[in-house]
DNA sequence: TCCCTAAACTAGCGGTGTAAGTTTTCATTC
DNA sequence: GAATGAAAACTTACACCGCTAGTTTAGGGA
């Protein structure tokens, strides 16, 4: 096949494509010959487009962070901008759970998520935190969100009670994490959530502004 | 080369050697073929200790999640524990961040990793927080610290301050970020932990024990 | 002493990312 | 309207990957 008429490829179907691949059957199952083929194509044609995979799977993980909304930080109280900002996040990765393990690494780069550090950063420091605060602030939320939609402390735990009850005392209920598996993680997120944010507040309340609290 | 007096190969040789292959030069660059050369063998010989590339990776994760402390669980109270822990937790993958992506993937059936679950878990229980609790206390410390060891807010930011100015106003200084990232990185961590710790902290007093708070 | 297993080997399969070079079409310019 | 050059597909091929199969020999137990 020649060049076609009308282009088969752009790199927003290629992106789409990938993205549908990888949560179809994981990271691990997507190689260009496959990505192609799904896109009626050969191979190295996907290099008209794109210079490597990686810059595939960077625009992948750039359209899964694009769905992050942080509008709150626009409307909203820290704290409660904070809170959108965490859930919407994490249901942007959960959204995706393929694509979690490869945007988890060096996300410094990638537009999306420079747009979200941007929103994070400067929203902290307009209701008064110190900037290197505000750095730590968007960095330890990251760091939870992102813990969280990648290992899910439930995963991996198998069916049979007695690999467990031998070896590990207290785990003889581990088993049964397979089954709620995705209340755990949710349950999990929702109080680290809350007990972060409620440190928070209180070192906003000590070294922020002290007269409200006192007040 | 037929069987040699003395075998070439033991389980720990494999996974000292992969472990040090990876510190070296990254998960990625780890072939069966670069690891069988180091130990002067051939690449299919592994396949007489290990029955897939995915079990040595298992026992180099596991090597590694060996190293972390939980005694602090059998002699401090359940938040010093805690904050302990969750250090040497740290500690133990930030001393190997290139293994980190592997081992947050599926922890649940290797032993040293059960192993911690099973300390922190009981730890908690005997402090007196309700088991559903312990077990999201302890997943949601997990998410921050493998959160935390992962990917680093600050590791991808290049050097080029004007790449940053133009589109992400408050972004201006995030070049300077790569000079500092291991201060960052401690920093994000410290400050996310105690915040987690005070705001668990507050709900055990609330929920746990509530006459020793009030008294 | 005999035999089975262990632990190395060699050869090879199907798959990977990607580089190189080819062919044809389209859009532009003289 | 012809010439030109880039674009976008192609085919071929390379080096590497994890892993399987079958072979060879040394060592330990009956």
């Amino acid at each position: 096949m020649p060049r076609p008429r009308r282009p088969l490829l752009t790199r927003d179907r290629i992106v789409e494509t990938a993205l549908a691949l990888i949560d179809a059957d994981g990271l691990g199952a997507l190689s260009t010959r496959r990505l192609a083929a799904a896109l009626g194509v050969q191979g190295p044609s996907l290099y008209n487009h794109f210079a490597t995979k990686d810059e595939i799977l960077d625009a992948v993980a750039d359209t899964v962070t694009g769905a992050v909304d942080t509008g709150g930080f626009a409307s909203r109280d820290w704290a409660s901008a904070l809170r959108d900002w965490a859930w919407s996040y994490r249901r942007a990765l959960t959204a995706h759970p393929n694509v979690v393990p490869y945007l988890a690494q060096g996300p410094g780069r990638r537009p999306a998520a420079l747009a979200m550090a941007d929103a994070v950063y400067g929203g902290l420091v307009r209701a008064g935190w110190p900037p290197a605060r505000a750095t730590h602030i968007g960095a330890a939320l990251r760091y939870f969100v992102a813990g969280s939609a990648l290992g899910s402390f439930a995963r991996g735990f198998v069916e049979d009670p007695e690999l467990y009850a031998a070896h590990y005392p207290h785990l003889r209920q581990a088993h049964r994490l397979a089954e709620h598996q995705q209340s755990v993680d949710e349950g999990a997120f929702a109080l680290g959530l809350d007990a972060l944010l409620h440190g928070l507040a209180a070192e906003y309340a000590r070294t922020v502004d002290p007269v409200e609290s006192n007040g």
